[in-house]
This record gives structure tokens, sequence and C-alpha cells, in this order.
DNA sequence: CCCGGATTAGAATAAAAATTCCAAAATCAT
DNA sequence: ATGATTTTGGAATTTTTATTCTAATCCGGG
């Protein structure tokens, strides 16, 4: 009699969370009294579904847990644990893993490259969004303030960092803030250049180049203030006492997404070269 | 003996998910070995700690359960649960979805630095949303082919469009494909080096660079390939008769997001590499 | 007012997860 | 090298959590 499918619901598990609330939406009036509850509750909280136990919804929402059971069965899936994963899953878009999409990529999609530029896209985009939802305002703004004091801001980034470097240069000398890049032509050693009055921003992501690290911490030494742009707290750059900023870059494969260090970067050196030329120019005048 | 206390921290436990990174950031590299690597991990993928298990997180870092309640404690907490417990009520705070995230940031005051970081990531987004839509996957295979072709491949594009050449050596650099970037370093002309095999990626948007221009259209009378990377059909570059690639960035002010171009050169560079050392595996083999 | 189906609350059970423990490795000072 | 000390992996244990079950309750129609 009983083949294991559930009761009365339309028999669909819901993919994703957006399916799931549209299908809340249809459904809603038509439920018993407590599972409209329920419902409502989801509705108006839908965050906490990830991030609570069945008896910790249930109380919240002031019904049993029994009832929020019913519900998930009610809703197509077999249970508050499968309704939980698919809220979770929701809230992790920043981490499907890429290393094993890549892996995948190898297999078939890397004969297209419209497929890989897709995927890149795709991941630019995460990292845009994760960016805004990291930075601390309070941390930008200290960023600026101690770039807008500084004599000559001295920008040092190699390899992979080498690229935002240079876009901070192109920005900086366009607005005539006086600004110089360690681009480490000729191996001269530029780091002597560096005075106490100065600012380094200082950018480098795992694997830390050492070069960027000595240059930081020299730097540091010579009374110069630091900017260090850099992935995690962890970071070998975020240990010299500095303002730090911190953007993750998802990947594809052994690639990062450079967006969100570039418009982060871009972010700092308008806002610095917009603030300095306003000191100068009342100043002046 | 025992008095139950955590055994070598430092005893106070963390309040915010900021003091925790901030101790963390302390900490980390004194921490051994496995902890360490379960520091970088949860520095790197915080939100996860909030909807995991410890089983999951464990598999994610690579490493056993134990070690991650070992690190808990090292941290100052009771146990797992303690710490999922602080990222979880933190978690609630950070829900804002994308646009209201924007629009926070935004309303810190017209140009501080975080509502113009808010306005490179929303360009940024726009631009890469953007380009995915106006590519034409053909021109992209075809840029590919030339590439994969070609003897050396010659990067070429100055100010604005330098970050991307950049990036570009870079990941030719790591995939082994001889690659040569035309800095402008020390006024060689590195013209006469390119050779009728080689291939030129020349990059320039408007306001076109004019050295970009003449070395695309000299290399072309060499009899080298080209592909082009600009912003519109009526650009001097797309008029040279080669592949173009047609990326239109938005901009801030007098600023362009380079979001778009990156990541379609990232795609691009990481297409030919695949393929070049494919090809290369499959002779020498 | 009472019957029959649907719905519910709460306890009982099963499953999953966190936490502890200890022997084996690794590291370090001597 | 050698022994003491720290660190680690994995299994055993305990606790928490999800899920099921059943008796009680509700509710609409005769």
């Amino acid at each position: 009699m009983n083949d294991g499918l559930p009761k009365s619901s339309n028999g669909t598990t819901p993919l994703t969370v957006a399916a799931f609330f549209k299908q809340l939406g249809t459904r809603a009036d038509r439920l018993p009294k407590r599972l409209k509850q329920c419902a409502d509750f989801i509705a108006a909280n839908p965050d906490r579904v990830a991030v609570s136990t069945v008896a910790e919804l249930a109380e919240a929402a002031g019904l049993q847990p029994s009832a929020v059971m019913r519900f998930c069965k009610e809703m197509g899936f077999e249970g508050f644990s499968q309704m939980q994963k698919l809220f979770r899953s929701d809230y992790a878009q920043n981490w499907p893993d890429y290393p094993t999409r890549l892996a995948q990529l190898r297999d078939h999609g890397t004969d297209s490259p419209s497929a890989l530029l897709a995927e890149f896209v795709d991941v630019g985009r995460a990292s845009l969004e994760n960016l805004l939802a990291t930075i601390e305002p309070v941390s930008l703004q200290q960023a600026v303030d101690v770039l807008v004091r500084a004599d000559t801001i001295h920008m040092v980034g190699f390899r992979r960092a080498f690229p935002v470097t240079a876009y901070l240069a192109y920005a900086f000398e366009k607005m005539s803030v006086p600004a110089m890049l360690h681009s480490g032509v000729a191996n001269i050693n530029m780091q002597p250049l560096i005075r106490p009055k100065d600012a380094v921003i200082a950018i480098t992501f795992s694997p830390y180049t050492q070069m960027t690290l000595d240059i930081a911490s020299e730097a540091r030494k010579a009374g110069a203030s630091l900017v260090a742009i850099t992935d995690v707290v962890t970071s070998p750059l975020a240990k010299l006492k500095a303002t730090h900023l911190l953007v993750s870059e998802l990947d594809v494969g052994a690639f990062r997404s450079l967006s969100a260090s570039l418009s982060l970067s871009i972010a700092l050196a308008v806002a610095v070269g917009t603030q300095r030329n306003k000191a100068q120019g009342t100043h002046d005048g």
C-alpha cells in the first residue's frame, strides 16, 4: 500500500530556493493551519532555515518539530535535512567547488573557449559579489586616509598581482597623484626610495611573493605607512601591523579572477585621487 | 590536575567573528601544522563554518574531524558547536542580498570610498554580463586557433590595456607558452622580433594608443597573424584585417572597469595554453 | 450531538553529529 | 642517537538532532 512516496504533495522536489518559494506561493493558502504557520515563518525568515535545527525553527515559529517535518514532506522533500541542504547550497553560491568543476572542464568543456569564458565570467561575478559582502567600509576609509596623507605612494606587487599595481599606476598618473610603481625592471632595488612619510600599497595573494613581503616589512621598519591588499587574515602581509583589505578571488583551475582586486584597487585610487586633488585645490586657492 | 580549562589558548572566547579573525591573524603561524591548515581553510572559507558539520569541514580542508575540534579548543571555544554558533549568528546579519548590500554601501555618502566601490563593483558586473552576451563564440574560436598555430605570441597594449597584457604574460608563462610582452622598457623597439609565423595580441581602447596601432599594422605587413581586442567595430584596430574581439566596458567617471577585458583575455589564454600543451603532448608521445 | 476523516502534540525511536580518548608518529632538546 | 613532549589519526563514546509513531484533538456534515 505505502510506496514511500510523499503523501499529498505534488511530488516534485524543488531544486532551487526560488522554485521552493514559487511553489510555496501557490500552495500556502490551501495548507492546514499549522503548516500555513510554518510556511509563513519560513517565508519571513528564509535565512534561518540554513542555520537552524528543526527544534530551533519550530520553537521560533511557535510550533512542534513534527509540524515542521510535516511541512517539509508536504513541500516535496524527504525530510527537514533535505530541505536544509537546499537552503545551505543556495547560500553557498560562492563555494561550488571549483576544483571539481575544473576537472569537469578538463574532461569535456575545454574544447570550447566559449564555455571557458562563461566560466571565468561567472567566477568574476561571484568574486565581485563576495567583495561587496566582505569589505569593511571602515578599513577602506582608513586605507584612503593613509594614502591621502602620504607624500609619495609606492605600489608593490608581482606576478599575478602585477596587473593590479600596473592599473593603480595608470589611475594615479591620470589623477596626477605622485605614485611609483615598483616594477623590478633592471633588478634595481627601489626600496631605499621609500621615505618615512611615504605610503606603500603592497599586494600579494597565496602563494605569497617573497619580494613583496620583504619590501613591505622593510617599508614598515623605515617608518612608512602600509596598505596591504591580500586574501586572508592569515596572510603574512596581514600580520605586518598595517591597514589591510581582504579580497578573496575565486579561481578556475590555476587561474584566479582579478575582477575583485581590480575593482577594489580602482575604487581606492579614485577615492584617494579625488580627496588629494580636492585638498590641493582648496590649499592653492 | 586537569581543571577542565582550555589547554594552551589565551583562554578568552572570541565574542564576534571579527575578534575571532583578529586572534587568528596573530596566532596562526605559531600553530602546529594541522591546526594551521585548519586556520587557513577557515580564513579562506569563513562562510562554510556556519553551514557545515565538523565532518564536512574537515573533509573539505583535507583533515580529520578531531583536528578541527582541537582547533576550536585552541581558539578558546568549548568545541565546534560553540564556534559554529558564533558564525551562525554573524551569518544572519550578512544576509542582505546583492541589491540591498549595494544600496547600503552607497548610502555611506556620495563620494565615500564604499560608495565608489559599490559603483565599480556594479559596473564590473554589468560589463561581465554584457561580455557574455556579445562575444561571438566563432570569433573566439578563431582567435584561439590563430594563437595555437603561432610560433611565438606577442602581446601589445599600453596604458589602460597594459594590466591586461601583463596578466596574459603571467598566464602564458605559467602554461609554458612562448609569449613576449612588449612593455616599452628602455624604449627598445621590439617590432623586428615579430616573425611571419608569430601572432600578435593587440589591445587598445578609445582613445587608442598610437604605438599599439603602429605595432599591430607593422606586424600585419610583416605577415604575422593578429588578434585584436578592442572596444568597437570602428576602432582602428578592428579595421586591420584581423580576428577581432570586441569588449565594451562601462565606466565610472573617467575610469573604465577592466573586468570584462581581463576575463576575456584569461579565457583566451587558458584555451590556447590547454590546446597547445595537448598538441605538444600528443606530438611528443 | 455524534461520527469519520484530517490534523496535531508530544513522546519514542532511529540516525547523525559532536566530542573524547588513546595509541602511533613526529618533533625537539639533549 | 635517545628519551621526553607534542602532535596526529582514527575509532569509540556520548550527545544532539531528525524522524516516526500514536493517541488525542479538531472540525465539518448528518
